[in-house]
DNA sequence: TTCCGTGCAAAGGTTTTGCACAATG
DNA sequence: CATTGTGCAAAACCTTTGCACGGAA
């Protein structure tokens, strides 16, 4: 099944986007992924089915995605990397495999220190269960 | 008084690196400073007194005092950014000003869902007590 | 005197932009 | 048919690296 992506589809259809070929297959790609690739991920994935597509295309969609908060964008380490995963939810990276897990998230406190929040980023670092 | 770019000094020489003006003076820059520069920042804040001094130095020292612990390095959105508060704590930014606040920080978990947590980093983004 | 550090310049990696052509709705 | 998206290439941006000269210990 392909529900999350449909759904990705059809959002970016009522918001006035067109759905050309390019956009779908990054779409799907994108919809069930949980390992939260970049976009030189993404590009090399569909390179063999769209010799043609460019970056920029990849870019151009993923910032579609993002506007519509089809997705959230992370930054971990010196890339940017793309979470379909719009749940609130926080970062685990494993220090020696480098897998990234999602991780469950209470909403933010309303207020830190003088701060009004809207929004809380977190990112844990160290070993996961099977290279602990 | 100066006592943390003392301090910052004292520390480097302890390591055998030698004290140079040029260190001298981003050690000096930045020991009093809250507002997590960039590397660019310092750059152009050291220039009128080192018209000569290169990037290439001042992320050399940047990466001499983080390597021995004397600053943090933290991304926040694209650059990275440099922090003399080496205590434990979270950052807060305001969409409004830009304005980076630190925050004190408990303790990480010592385990989530699985992993063995090292680090923690949090960054909370709202509106700062005087854009709220 | 012996390293280490500096300055310069160039390379590296990632993301963004401009423009003409092509495809969607 | 009008508009939006694509592909290509180059630019922009930030950070890192190599090397020869110069300064610190």
């Amino acid at each position: 099944m392909d529900g999350r992506a449909d759904a990705m589809l059809a959002e970016l259809k009522r918001a006035g986007l067109k759905l050309t070929p390019q956009r779908m297959a990054i779409v799907r790609e994108l919809a069930g992924d949980e390992t939260h690739p970049t976009a030189q991920d993404l590009f090399e994935r569909l390179r063999p089915a769209f010799p043609t597509m460019s970056f920029a295309t990849v870019y151009n969609t993923l910032d579609a995605l993002a506007t519509h908060g089809l997705l959230r964008s992370i930054r971990l380490g010196t890339a940017v990397r793309f979470d379909p995963n719009t749940s609130s939810h926080h970062h685990a990276v494993c220090d020696a495999c480098g897998v990234i897990v999602d991780l469950p998230a209470d909403p933010p406190p309303a207020r830190a220190h003088g701060f009004r929040v809207r929004t809380e980023e977190r990112t844990y670092r160290g070993l996961c269960s099977r290279c602990c």
